[in-house]
DNA sequence: TCGATTTGACCAGA
DNA sequence: TCTGGTCAAATCGA
């Protein structure tokens, strides 16, 4: 009993803190956005908003590899060991590493890959039998430096409105996520930024006056300069052991370009 | 030229 | 045996 009470709270906690990334990242997007439209003004404003933005995206993401992390860092550090063995035993084959068995540390359905405030290197994509689509591999581009052990794929799961998944395994060790570095440098130029359109209006259709973002395109990360097709919109965020059947019903109504925040 | 991405090969768990 | 996960050479772009 008591244990579910916790679990529960665990969640409200993780909700939480999703939603307000969720509102960080789309924070930053007014701020990029502005900054673009009145660039002499707000020169000298934006980018201290701007930086504390990024800064409070980095602060959600690791409070929630930490939340999601308490209950599986052992079997995820057992998993890397398994890895290093398993490399270090036969280091000159290619691809001589076990499946991961160990469970994400956490999950989030979303209909743009946005930021979340670490650099991520891309190395494999691989097309997966339980998917039409591509699923993408990332380790923490500070993997080598500073043995920073965080990965993530990324699978996209629905083509209308496009929905990606991506789930995170272990956690940052590279401390990176604390400081500025250079792949959330703040030069007006960067591909992300500037991969950045953003707009509200009402919603006339059922008179709801809340924000609607009527077009946004993304790359996956400012260190990423992959060729994404154009996406659009923050959805929803799920964690794994969640009924995951939820995320795709949920938005049939909306249309390519809208999404409907809830607060 | 250098760093990031793509892509085919390879290994091992299921 | 199949398939997911990873490596590393090839390729691309700034």
């Amino acid at each position: 009993m008591e244990n579910n009470n916790e679990v529960s709270k665990a969640k409200m906690m993780e909700q939480e803190i999703m939603r307000g990334r969720d509102m960080a990242n789309q924070l930053l997007q007014v701020v990029v956005d502005s900054r673009n439209e009145e660039e002499i003004e707000k020169s000298t404003v934006m980018p201290y908003a701007e930086d504390a933005v990024r800064k409070v995206l980095r602060s959600f993401t690791n409070t929630l590899l930490l939340l999601n992390n308490e209950d599986t860092r052992e079997s995820s550090c057992n998993s890397n060991n398994k890895k290093k063995k398993s490399s270090s035993s036969n280091k000159s084959q290619k691809g001589c590493h076990k499946r991961k068995s160990v469970a994400p540390s956490w999950q989030t359905d979303s209909s743009i890959l946005c930021e979340d405030g670490h650099a991520w290197r891309k190395y494999g994509q691989k097309k997966t039998i339980n998917s039409n689509y591509l699923r993408s591999y990332y380790k923490c581009s500070y993997k080598n430096e500073k043995d920073c052990k965080a990965i993530k794929h990324v699978q996209r799961i629905q083509e209308d409105p496009p929905l990606y998944r991506t789930t995170y395994y272990g956690h940052h060790t590279c401390k990176c996520s604390l400081i500025t570095y250079p792949h959330t440098r703040l030069e007006p130029a960067s591909s992300f930024e500037s991969s950045m359109l953003l707009s509200f209006s009402s919603d006339h259709n059922t008179n709801n006056t809340l924000p609607v973002i009527t077009k946004q395109e993304a790359q996956p990360f400012p260190s990423s300069s992959t060729k994404q097709e154009p996406m659009e919109v923050v959805v929803s965020n799920d964690r794994i052991d969640h009924n995951q059947s939820s995320s795709s019903n949920d938005y049939d109504l909306l249309s390519d370009y809208e999404l409907y925040f809830n607060y």
